[in-house]
DNA sequence: TCCTAAGATTGGCATAGACCAATCGCAGTG
DNA sequence: CACTGCGATTGGTCTATGCCAATCTTAGGA
Protein backbone atom coordinates (compact mmCIF):
# COMPACT_ATOMS: atom_id res chain seq x y z
CA UNK A 1 0.00 0.00 0.00
CA UNK A 2 2.85 2.24 1.25
CA UNK A 3 4.96 4.00 -1.47
CA UNK A 4 8.20 1.73 -1.17
CA UNK A 5 11.61 2.15 -1.59
CA UNK A 6 14.02 2.18 1.05
CA UNK A 7 16.01 5.20 2.28
CA UNK A 8 17.64 3.39 4.79
CA UNK A 9 15.28 0.91 6.39
CA UNK A 10 15.25 0.01 9.76
CA UNK A 11 15.16 -3.36 10.78
CA UNK A 12 11.75 -3.71 12.29
CA UNK A 13 10.21 -2.43 9.31
CA UNK A 14 11.75 -5.68 7.07
CA UNK A 15 10.56 -7.76 9.40
CA UNK A 16 7.09 -6.42 8.71
CA UNK A 17 7.81 -7.62 5.76
CA UNK A 18 8.57 -10.99 6.77
CA UNK A 19 5.77 -11.59 8.73
CA UNK A 20 2.97 -9.92 5.96
CA UNK A 21 4.72 -12.91 3.70
CA UNK A 22 4.06 -15.20 6.64
CA UNK A 23 0.54 -14.37 6.65
CA UNK A 24 -0.11 -14.49 2.72
CA UNK A 25 -2.87 -16.36 2.48
CA UNK A 26 -3.55 -17.58 5.76
CA UNK A 27 -7.29 -17.82 7.14
CA UNK A 28 -7.98 -15.00 9.83
CA UNK A 29 -7.72 -16.46 13.30
CA UNK A 30 -4.61 -18.06 12.05
CA UNK A 31 -2.25 -18.10 14.96
CA UNK A 32 1.53 -16.85 14.13
CA UNK A 33 4.58 -17.96 16.09
CA UNK A 34 4.95 -16.58 19.55
CA UNK A 35 7.23 -13.34 19.36
CA UNK A 36 9.69 -15.20 21.43
CA UNK A 37 9.77 -18.02 18.52
CA UNK A 38 9.82 -15.16 15.96
CA UNK A 39 12.65 -13.44 17.79
CA UNK A 40 14.76 -16.38 17.62
CA UNK A 41 13.73 -17.18 13.98
CA UNK A 42 14.55 -13.73 12.62
CA UNK A 43 17.91 -13.46 15.18
CA UNK A 44 16.81 -10.60 16.88
CA UNK A 45 15.29 -9.24 19.83
CA UNK A 46 11.72 -9.50 21.60
CA UNK A 47 11.31 -5.62 21.38
CA UNK A 48 12.11 -5.14 17.66
CA UNK A 49 9.68 -8.31 16.97
CA UNK A 50 6.94 -5.98 19.26
CA UNK A 51 7.52 -2.99 16.99
CA UNK A 52 6.83 -4.68 13.86
CA UNK A 53 3.97 -6.57 15.34
CA UNK A 54 2.89 -3.43 17.01
CA UNK A 55 2.55 -1.56 13.30
CA UNK A 56 1.07 -4.73 11.71
CA UNK A 57 -1.68 -5.01 14.47
CA UNK A 58 -2.61 -0.94 13.57
CA UNK A 59 -2.79 -1.45 10.29
CA UNK A 60 -5.33 -3.86 10.97
CA UNK A 61 -3.73 -6.87 9.86
CA UNK A 62 -2.87 -8.52 13.13
CA UNK A 63 -4.48 -8.97 16.38
CA UNK A 64 -3.13 -10.56 19.56
CA UNK A 65 -4.49 -11.32 23.09
CA UNK A 66 -2.36 -11.65 26.20
CA UNK A 67 -2.01 -14.99 27.01
CA UNK A 68 -3.31 -16.43 23.83
CA UNK A 69 -1.43 -15.16 20.99
CA UNK A 70 -1.22 -13.24 17.81
CA UNK A 71 -3.31 -13.81 14.68
CA UNK A 72 -4.15 -12.87 11.50
CA UNK A 73 -7.09 -10.49 11.32
CA UNK A 74 -10.09 -10.33 9.33
CA UNK A 75 -10.02 -7.76 6.47
CA UNK A 76 -11.48 -4.20 7.09
CA UNK A 77 -15.38 -3.33 6.91
CA UNK A 78 -15.97 -0.98 4.66
CA UNK A 79 -18.55 1.27 6.49
CA UNK A 80 -20.62 4.05 3.55
CA UNK A 81 -21.06 6.83 5.60
CA UNK A 82 -23.93 9.43 4.45
CA UNK A 83 -26.01 12.23 6.40
CA UNK A 84 -28.51 9.91 7.26
CA UNK A 85 -27.98 7.75 10.83
CA UNK A 86 -25.58 5.46 11.78
CA UNK A 87 -28.10 2.18 11.52
CA UNK A 88 -29.70 2.77 8.14
CA UNK A 89 -25.68 3.35 6.70
CA UNK A 90 -25.05 -0.09 7.84
CA UNK A 91 -28.20 -1.29 7.00
CA UNK A 92 -28.02 -0.25 3.37
CA UNK A 93 -24.84 -2.21 2.86
CA UNK A 94 -26.38 -5.60 4.64
CA UNK A 95 -24.47 -4.89 7.60
CA UNK A 96 -25.92 -5.59 10.78
CA UNK A 97 -25.59 -2.42 13.34
CA UNK A 98 -26.34 -2.67 16.57
CA UNK A 99 -26.04 -0.38 20.12
CA UNK A 100 -25.28 -0.66 23.13
CA UNK A 101 -26.79 2.85 25.50
CA UNK A 102 -23.99 4.09 27.91
CA UNK A 103 -25.68 7.00 29.18
CA UNK A 104 -28.58 9.14 28.42
CA UNK A 105 -29.22 12.55 30.46
CA UNK A 106 -30.27 15.90 30.44
CA UNK A 107 -27.22 18.13 31.37
CA UNK A 108 -25.87 21.43 31.07
CA UNK A 109 -23.61 22.44 28.40
CA UNK A 110 -20.06 23.19 28.94
CA UNK A 111 -18.63 25.67 26.94
CA UNK A 112 -17.62 23.61 24.25
CA UNK A 113 -20.61 22.15 23.29
CA UNK A 114 -22.64 25.35 23.52
CA UNK A 115 -20.62 26.88 20.91
CA UNK A 116 -20.93 24.14 18.65
CA UNK A 117 -25.16 24.24 18.97
CA UNK A 118 -25.40 27.70 19.50
CA UNK A 119 -26.39 28.15 22.65
CA UNK A 120 -26.31 29.89 26.01
CA UNK A 121 -23.23 28.10 28.10
CA UNK A 122 -25.30 26.24 30.67
CA UNK A 123 -28.22 25.66 28.43
CA UNK A 124 -30.34 22.70 28.88
CA UNK A 125 -28.84 19.97 26.72
CA UNK A 126 -29.70 16.23 26.41
CA UNK A 127 -26.81 13.80 26.33
CA UNK A 128 -26.50 10.43 24.34
CA UNK A 129 -23.51 8.14 24.59
CA UNK A 130 -23.39 4.62 22.77
CA UNK A 131 -21.10 2.04 21.54
CA UNK A 132 -21.87 1.36 18.04
CA UNK A 133 -21.83 -2.29 16.90
CA UNK A 134 -21.31 -3.69 13.43
CA UNK A 135 -21.44 -7.53 12.68
CA UNK A 136 -21.33 -7.54 16.61
CA UNK A 137 -17.89 -6.13 16.99
CA UNK A 138 -17.73 -2.81 18.71
CA UNK A 139 -16.93 0.36 15.61
CA UNK A 140 -17.31 3.43 17.57
CA UNK A 141 -18.15 5.31 20.68
CA UNK A 142 -20.28 8.00 20.15
CA UNK A 143 -21.39 10.78 22.20
CA UNK A 144 -23.98 13.14 21.15
CA UNK A 145 -25.30 16.66 22.42
CA UNK A 146 -28.68 17.50 21.57
CA UNK A 147 -30.85 20.99 22.53
CA UNK A 148 -33.33 20.72 25.11
CA UNK A 149 -34.70 18.00 26.97
CA UNK A 150 -36.75 15.50 24.51
CA UNK A 151 -39.94 14.21 26.24
CA UNK A 152 -39.75 10.72 26.45
CA UNK A 153 -36.57 10.25 24.78
CA UNK A 154 -35.55 6.98 25.71
CA UNK A 155 -38.67 4.98 24.76
CA UNK A 156 -39.08 6.95 21.21
CA UNK A 157 -35.29 6.33 20.58
CA UNK A 158 -35.79 2.53 21.31
CA UNK A 159 -38.96 2.46 19.09
CA UNK A 160 -38.04 4.54 16.06
CA UNK A 161 -34.54 2.23 15.99
CA UNK A 162 -32.38 5.43 14.95
CA UNK A 163 -31.60 8.74 16.27
CA UNK A 164 -32.45 10.82 12.98
CA UNK A 165 -35.45 8.56 12.55
CA UNK A 166 -36.72 9.23 16.32
CA UNK A 167 -35.99 13.03 15.44
CA UNK A 168 -38.11 13.16 12.45
CA UNK A 169 -40.59 11.13 13.18
CA UNK A 170 -41.51 11.89 17.16
CA UNK A 171 -40.17 15.44 17.59
CA UNK A 172 -40.65 16.90 13.73
CA UNK A 173 -37.05 17.84 13.52
CA UNK A 174 -35.39 16.95 9.88
CA UNK A 175 -31.49 16.44 9.57
CA UNK A 176 -30.63 18.72 6.61
CA UNK A 177 -27.25 18.97 6.23
CA UNK A 178 -24.26 17.75 8.30
CA UNK A 179 -20.55 19.01 8.79
CA UNK A 180 -17.88 15.68 9.60
CA UNK A 181 -14.83 16.64 10.47
CA UNK A 182 -12.28 14.20 10.24
CA UNK A 183 -9.44 13.47 12.24
CA UNK A 184 -6.69 11.00 13.32
CA UNK A 185 -6.15 10.02 17.25
CA UNK A 186 -4.26 7.53 18.96
CA UNK A 187 -6.14 5.45 21.93
CA UNK A 188 -6.31 5.84 25.29
CA UNK A 189 -6.64 3.79 28.23
CA UNK A 190 -10.78 5.00 28.25
CA UNK A 191 -10.82 3.72 24.52
CA UNK A 192 -9.02 0.05 25.27
CA UNK A 193 -11.66 -0.57 27.46
CA UNK A 194 -14.73 0.67 25.59
CA UNK A 195 -13.83 -0.54 22.10
CA UNK A 196 -11.33 -3.42 22.90
CA UNK A 197 -8.68 -2.06 21.45
CA UNK A 198 -5.07 -1.90 22.28
CA UNK A 199 -3.13 1.24 23.70
CA UNK A 200 -1.87 4.05 20.84
CA UNK A 201 -4.04 2.08 18.63
CA UNK A 202 -4.82 4.70 15.42
CA UNK A 203 -8.68 6.15 15.25
CA UNK A 204 -10.80 8.31 13.48
CA UNK A 205 -12.04 10.90 15.47
CA UNK A 206 -15.35 12.11 13.64
CA UNK A 207 -16.99 15.55 14.98
CA UNK A 208 -20.46 16.00 13.09
CA UNK A 209 -22.74 19.28 13.31
CA UNK A 210 -26.02 18.54 12.14
CA UNK A 211 -28.59 20.98 10.59
CA UNK A 212 -32.12 21.69 10.18
CA UNK A 213 -33.58 23.76 6.65
CA UNK A 214 -33.23 26.68 8.75
CA UNK A 215 -29.78 26.13 9.86
CA UNK A 216 -30.68 25.72 13.26
CA UNK A 217 -27.84 23.16 14.85
CA UNK A 218 -30.01 20.10 15.63
CA UNK A 219 -26.43 18.00 16.74
CA UNK A 220 -23.55 18.23 17.26
CA UNK A 221 -21.52 14.46 18.06
CA UNK A 222 -17.99 13.33 18.45
CA UNK A 223 -17.71 9.78 17.10
CA UNK A 224 -14.45 7.62 18.00
CA UNK A 225 -14.04 4.67 15.08
CA UNK A 226 -11.39 1.75 15.36
CA UNK A 227 -9.32 2.84 12.58
CA UNK A 228 -7.60 -0.73 12.53
CA UNK A 229 -10.96 -2.32 10.99
CA UNK A 230 -13.16 0.03 9.66
CA UNK A 231 -12.82 2.03 6.02
CA UNK A 232 -15.35 5.12 5.61
CA UNK A 233 -16.84 5.97 1.82
CA UNK A 234 -18.51 9.02 1.62
CA UNK A 235 -20.10 9.84 -2.13
CA UNK A 236 -20.42 13.50 -3.02
CA UNK A 237 -22.74 14.67 -6.16
CA UNK A 238 -22.19 17.68 -8.02
CA UNK A 239 -25.09 20.45 -7.70
CA UNK A 240 -24.81 20.99 -3.73
CA UNK B 1 -9.99 14.44 23.78
CA UNK B 2 -9.80 10.66 24.67
CA UNK B 3 -12.82 9.62 27.17
CA UNK B 4 -10.37 9.59 30.23
CA UNK B 5 -10.24 6.80 33.22
CA UNK B 6 -8.11 4.75 34.08
CA UNK B 7 -8.17 0.64 33.98
CA UNK B 8 -4.74 0.25 35.10
CA UNK B 9 -2.54 3.06 33.21
CA UNK B 10 0.95 2.43 31.68
CA UNK B 11 3.84 4.17 33.28
CA UNK B 12 4.57 5.49 29.44
CA UNK B 13 0.71 7.40 29.50
CA UNK B 14 1.28 9.02 32.59
CA UNK B 15 4.14 10.28 31.20
CA UNK B 16 2.12 11.59 28.48
CA UNK B 17 -0.19 13.25 30.60
CA UNK B 18 3.01 15.06 32.66
CA UNK B 19 4.30 15.99 29.31
CA UNK B 20 1.12 18.02 27.84
CA UNK B 21 1.05 19.66 31.51
CA UNK B 22 4.46 20.79 30.11
CA UNK B 23 3.84 22.05 27.35
CA UNK B 24 0.18 23.93 28.06
CA UNK B 25 0.49 27.36 27.14
CA UNK B 26 4.34 27.08 24.76
CA UNK B 27 4.28 28.29 22.17
CA UNK B 28 5.09 26.29 18.93
CA UNK B 29 9.06 25.38 18.28
CA UNK B 30 9.82 25.74 21.77
CA UNK B 31 12.03 23.13 22.77
CA UNK B 32 11.61 20.32 25.39
CA UNK B 33 13.59 19.02 27.67
CA UNK B 34 16.19 16.24 26.23
CA UNK B 35 14.82 12.89 26.75
CA UNK B 36 17.76 11.65 28.68
CA UNK B 37 16.90 14.46 30.73
CA UNK B 38 13.10 13.96 30.99
CA UNK B 39 14.51 10.35 32.18
CA UNK B 40 15.70 10.94 34.81
CA UNK B 41 13.47 13.75 36.33
CA UNK B 42 10.58 11.13 36.05
CA UNK B 43 13.03 8.17 37.32
CA UNK B 44 12.06 6.30 34.21
CA UNK B 45 14.23 4.74 31.38
CA UNK B 46 14.72 6.33 28.45
CA UNK B 47 12.54 3.94 26.28
CA UNK B 48 9.69 4.71 28.46
CA UNK B 49 9.68 8.56 27.79
CA UNK B 50 10.63 7.89 23.65
CA UNK B 51 7.21 5.83 23.69
CA UNK B 52 5.39 8.83 25.54
CA UNK B 53 7.11 11.33 22.65
CA UNK B 54 6.28 9.00 19.84
CA UNK B 55 2.59 8.72 20.99
CA UNK B 56 2.49 12.81 21.41
CA UNK B 57 4.61 12.98 18.37
CA UNK B 58 1.87 11.02 16.81
CA UNK B 59 -1.17 13.06 17.99
CA UNK B 60 0.30 16.06 16.36
CA UNK B 61 1.35 17.68 19.52
CA UNK B 62 5.26 17.53 19.55
CA UNK B 63 7.80 17.44 16.37
CA UNK B 64 11.42 16.48 16.91
CA UNK B 65 14.64 16.08 14.60
CA UNK B 66 17.66 14.24 14.91
CA UNK B 67 20.70 15.85 16.70
CA UNK B 68 18.18 18.96 17.91
CA UNK B 69 16.43 18.56 20.11
CA UNK B 70 11.86 17.70 20.74
CA UNK B 71 9.65 20.74 20.36
CA UNK B 72 6.02 21.73 20.48
CA UNK B 73 4.15 21.30 17.12
CA UNK B 74 1.76 23.87 16.23
CA UNK B 75 -1.79 22.92 15.75
CA UNK B 76 -3.51 21.15 13.05
CA UNK B 77 -4.51 22.31 10.02
CA UNK B 78 -7.99 22.54 8.96
CA UNK B 79 -8.61 21.63 5.30
CA UNK B 80 -12.37 21.68 3.76
CA UNK B 81 -12.41 18.75 0.71
CA UNK B 82 -14.90 19.17 -1.61
CA UNK B 83 -15.73 18.14 -4.20
CA UNK B 84 -14.09 20.27 -6.35
CA UNK B 85 -10.08 20.35 -6.52
CA UNK B 86 -7.35 20.27 -3.62
CA UNK B 87 -6.35 23.57 -4.98
CA UNK B 88 -10.09 25.30 -4.92
CA UNK B 89 -10.13 23.43 -1.68
CA UNK B 90 -7.50 24.93 0.47
CA UNK B 91 -8.07 28.45 -0.88
CA UNK B 92 -11.30 28.88 -0.47
CA UNK B 93 -10.26 28.85 3.09
CA UNK B 94 -7.55 31.20 2.31
CA UNK B 95 -4.51 28.97 2.64
CA UNK B 96 -1.52 28.76 0.08
CA UNK B 97 -1.35 25.70 -1.72
CA UNK B 98 1.07 24.42 -4.02
CA UNK B 99 2.49 21.02 -5.77
CA UNK B 100 5.36 19.42 -6.71
CA UNK B 101 5.21 17.42 -9.80
CA UNK B 102 6.78 13.99 -9.29
CA UNK B 103 6.01 11.98 -12.36
CA UNK B 104 4.03 12.50 -15.21
CA UNK B 105 4.19 9.70 -18.03
CA UNK B 106 1.49 7.63 -19.80
CA UNK B 107 1.57 3.99 -19.39
CA UNK B 108 -0.30 0.65 -19.08
CA UNK B 109 -2.96 -0.08 -16.29
CA UNK B 110 -1.68 -2.36 -14.18
CA UNK B 111 -5.11 -4.54 -12.75
CA UNK B 112 -6.03 -2.22 -9.97
CA UNK B 113 -5.84 0.80 -11.79
CA UNK B 114 -8.10 -0.86 -14.75
CA UNK B 115 -10.62 -2.32 -12.83
CA UNK B 116 -11.08 0.88 -10.51
CA UNK B 117 -11.46 3.49 -14.26
CA UNK B 118 -13.61 0.05 -15.67
CA UNK B 119 -10.73 -0.06 -18.24
CA UNK B 120 -9.28 -2.99 -20.17
CA UNK B 121 -6.22 -4.48 -18.36
CA UNK B 122 -3.01 -2.65 -20.29
CA UNK B 123 -5.24 -0.18 -21.48
CA UNK B 124 -3.40 3.13 -21.78
CA UNK B 125 -3.53 5.65 -18.54
CA UNK B 126 -1.98 8.69 -17.79
CA UNK B 127 -0.43 9.04 -14.48
CA UNK B 128 0.50 11.80 -12.59
CA UNK B 129 1.76 12.25 -9.34
CA UNK B 130 2.69 15.02 -6.63
CA UNK B 131 3.13 15.97 -3.45
CA UNK B 132 0.68 18.68 -2.56
CA UNK B 133 1.83 21.37 0.38
CA UNK B 134 -0.31 24.09 2.05
CA UNK B 135 1.48 27.19 4.03
CA UNK B 136 4.47 25.45 2.52
CA UNK B 137 4.82 22.13 4.49
CA UNK B 138 3.57 18.79 2.50
CA UNK B 139 0.17 17.27 3.08
CA UNK B 140 -0.40 14.77 1.14
CA UNK B 141 1.13 12.32 -1.93
CA UNK B 142 -0.96 12.23 -4.67
CA UNK B 143 -1.35 9.53 -7.25
CA UNK B 144 -3.94 10.19 -9.96
CA UNK B 145 -4.71 7.68 -12.78
CA UNK B 146 -6.34 8.83 -15.72
CA UNK B 147 -8.19 7.23 -18.81
CA UNK B 148 -5.91 7.69 -22.05
CA UNK B 149 -3.78 10.00 -23.41
CA UNK B 150 -4.40 13.71 -22.77
CA UNK B 151 -3.15 16.02 -25.44
CA UNK B 152 -0.28 18.63 -24.31
CA UNK B 153 -1.25 17.61 -21.03
CA UNK B 154 1.73 18.96 -18.51
CA UNK B 155 1.70 22.61 -20.06
CA UNK B 156 -2.11 22.30 -19.52
CA UNK B 157 -1.74 21.66 -16.32
CA UNK B 158 -0.03 24.30 -14.93
CA UNK B 159 -2.16 26.85 -17.14
CA UNK B 160 -5.30 25.81 -15.56
CA UNK B 161 -3.68 25.94 -12.04
CA UNK B 162 -5.71 22.80 -10.89
CA UNK B 163 -6.12 19.01 -12.41
CA UNK B 164 -9.95 19.58 -12.29
CA UNK B 165 -9.70 22.99 -13.92
CA UNK B 166 -7.69 21.66 -16.53
CA UNK B 167 -9.86 18.75 -17.56
CA UNK B 168 -13.08 20.90 -17.36
CA UNK B 169 -11.66 23.92 -19.51
CA UNK B 170 -9.20 22.29 -22.56
CA UNK B 171 -11.05 19.01 -22.68
CA UNK B 172 -14.64 19.60 -21.72
CA UNK B 173 -14.09 16.43 -19.03
CA UNK B 174 -16.43 17.42 -16.00
CA UNK B 175 -16.95 15.60 -12.80
CA UNK B 176 -20.19 15.14 -11.82
CA UNK B 177 -19.29 13.00 -8.12
CA UNK B 178 -16.79 11.74 -6.70
CA UNK B 179 -16.43 8.35 -3.91
CA UNK B 180 -14.08 9.16 -1.40
CA UNK B 181 -12.89 6.18 0.48
CA UNK B 182 -11.19 6.96 3.97
CA UNK B 183 -8.83 4.75 6.21
CA UNK B 184 -5.92 5.04 8.12
CA UNK B 185 -2.27 3.78 7.53
CA UNK B 186 0.84 4.00 9.00
CA UNK B 187 3.85 5.53 7.45
CA UNK B 188 7.34 3.37 5.77
CA UNK B 189 10.10 4.66 4.29
CA UNK B 190 7.97 6.26 1.04
CA UNK B 191 6.34 8.22 2.77
CA UNK B 192 8.78 9.28 5.25
CA UNK B 193 11.10 10.72 2.41
CA UNK B 194 8.08 12.26 0.43
CA UNK B 195 6.60 14.12 3.38
CA UNK B 196 8.85 14.45 5.79
CA UNK B 197 7.34 12.83 8.43
CA UNK B 198 8.67 9.76 10.88
CA UNK B 199 8.24 5.81 10.60
CA UNK B 200 4.77 5.08 11.85
CA UNK B 201 2.81 8.09 11.90
CA UNK B 202 -0.62 7.72 11.56
CA UNK B 203 -1.58 8.50 8.21
CA UNK B 204 -5.18 9.64 6.25
CA UNK B 205 -5.30 7.42 2.90
CA UNK B 206 -8.01 8.31 0.99
CA UNK B 207 -9.08 6.70 -2.39
CA UNK B 208 -11.24 9.08 -5.01
CA UNK B 209 -13.19 7.91 -7.94
CA UNK B 210 -14.39 10.72 -10.31
CA UNK B 211 -17.42 9.78 -12.26
CA UNK B 212 -18.70 12.38 -15.23
CA UNK B 213 -22.43 13.16 -15.50
CA UNK B 214 -22.89 9.66 -17.87
CA UNK B 215 -21.30 7.75 -15.20
CA UNK B 216 -18.25 7.58 -16.75
CA UNK B 217 -14.89 7.62 -14.41
CA UNK B 218 -12.32 10.12 -15.38
CA UNK B 219 -10.20 9.89 -12.38
CA UNK B 220 -8.67 7.29 -10.12
CA UNK B 221 -6.61 8.78 -7.35
CA UNK B 222 -4.73 7.14 -4.10
CA UNK B 223 -3.84 10.44 -1.57
CA UNK B 224 -1.82 9.69 1.27
CA UNK B 225 -1.84 12.70 4.49
CA UNK B 226 -0.38 13.59 7.27
CA UNK B 227 -3.02 12.57 10.06
CA UNK B 228 -0.78 14.60 12.37
CA UNK B 229 -1.12 18.14 11.09
CA UNK B 230 -4.35 18.24 8.74
CA UNK B 231 -8.37 17.59 10.05
CA UNK B 232 -10.52 17.54 7.38
CA UNK B 233 -14.27 18.91 7.08
CA UNK B 234 -16.96 17.47 4.54
CA UNK B 235 -19.93 19.12 4.22
CA UNK B 236 -23.11 17.19 2.62
CA UNK B 237 -26.43 18.93 2.25
CA UNK B 238 -29.67 17.02 1.86
CA UNK B 239 -31.81 16.24 -1.08
CA UNK B 240 -28.65 14.31 -3.01
C1' DT C 1 36.77 36.52 6.85
C1' DC C 2 35.51 32.11 5.56
C1' DC C 3 35.84 27.34 5.48
C1' DT C 4 36.86 22.97 7.78
C1' DA C 5 37.45 19.50 11.32
C1' DA C 6 36.56 17.76 15.71
C1' DG C 7 33.74 17.14 19.60
C1' DA C 8 29.53 17.39 22.25
C1' DT C 9 24.65 16.89 22.12
C1' DT C 10 20.37 14.89 20.74
C1' DG C 11 17.29 11.80 18.73
C1' DG C 12 17.01 6.73 16.14
C1' DC C 13 17.61 1.85 16.47
C1' DA C 14 18.47 -2.31 18.67
C1' DT C 15 19.76 -5.67 22.46
C1' DA C 16 19.02 -8.54 26.66
C1' DG C 17 16.57 -9.40 30.40
C1' DA C 18 13.18 -8.97 34.19
C1' DC C 19 8.64 -9.17 36.03
C1' DC C 20 3.52 -8.78 35.50
C1' DA C 21 -1.07 -10.34 33.72
C1' DA C 22 -4.19 -13.03 31.08
C1' DT C 23 -5.12 -17.52 29.18
C1' DC C 24 -5.17 -22.40 28.72
C1' DG C 25 -4.54 -27.15 29.86
C1' DC C 26 -4.16 -30.60 33.14
C1' DA C 27 -3.86 -32.94 37.47
C1' DG C 28 -6.05 -33.52 41.64
C1' DT C 29 -10.13 -33.33 44.42
C1' DG C 30 -14.83 -33.33 45.89
C1' DC D 1 -18.49 -35.75 36.37
C1' DA D 2 -17.68 -31.07 37.60
C1' DC D 3 -14.85 -27.97 39.89
C1' DT D 4 -10.56 -26.05 41.68
C1' DG D 5 -6.03 -24.71 41.56
C1' DC D 6 -1.55 -24.76 39.90
C1' DG D 7 1.84 -24.23 36.35
C1' DA D 8 3.28 -23.34 31.65
C1' DT D 9 2.70 -20.28 27.91
C1' DT D 10 2.08 -15.87 25.75
C1' DG D 11 1.56 -11.11 25.34
C1' DG D 12 2.26 -6.27 28.19
C1' DT D 13 5.31 -3.14 30.44
C1' DC D 14 9.62 -1.45 31.89
C1' DT D 15 14.67 -1.08 32.82
C1' DA D 16 19.46 -0.45 31.54
C1' DT D 17 22.63 0.06 28.06
C1' DG D 18 25.15 0.46 23.68
C1' DC D 19 26.07 2.36 19.33
C1' DC D 20 24.64 4.98 15.16
C1' DA D 21 23.27 9.34 12.71
C1' DA D 22 22.14 14.08 12.34
C1' DT D 23 22.92 18.67 14.15
C1' DC D 24 25.17 22.37 16.35
C1' DT D 25 29.07 24.61 18.40
C1' DT D 26 33.65 25.76 18.65
C1' DA D 27 38.36 25.98 17.68
C1' DG D 28 41.70 26.08 14.22
C1' DG D 29 43.65 27.12 9.90
C1' DA D 30 43.92 28.97 5.11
Amino acid sequence: MSPEAAPAAPKYYLLKTEVLALIAGLQPGTLIPTERALAEKYSTSRTTVRQAISELVAEGRLGRIQGHGTFVAPPKVTHVRQLTSFSDDARTQGLRPASTLIALDVMKADNVVSAHLGLDEGAQVTRLERIRLIEGEPLAHEVAWLPGKLARFKSNLTKAGSLYAALADVYGIRVADVEDTVETALAGPGDVQLLGIEMGAPLLVVHRLARSATGVPVEWTRSTFRGDRFRFVSRVKSGE
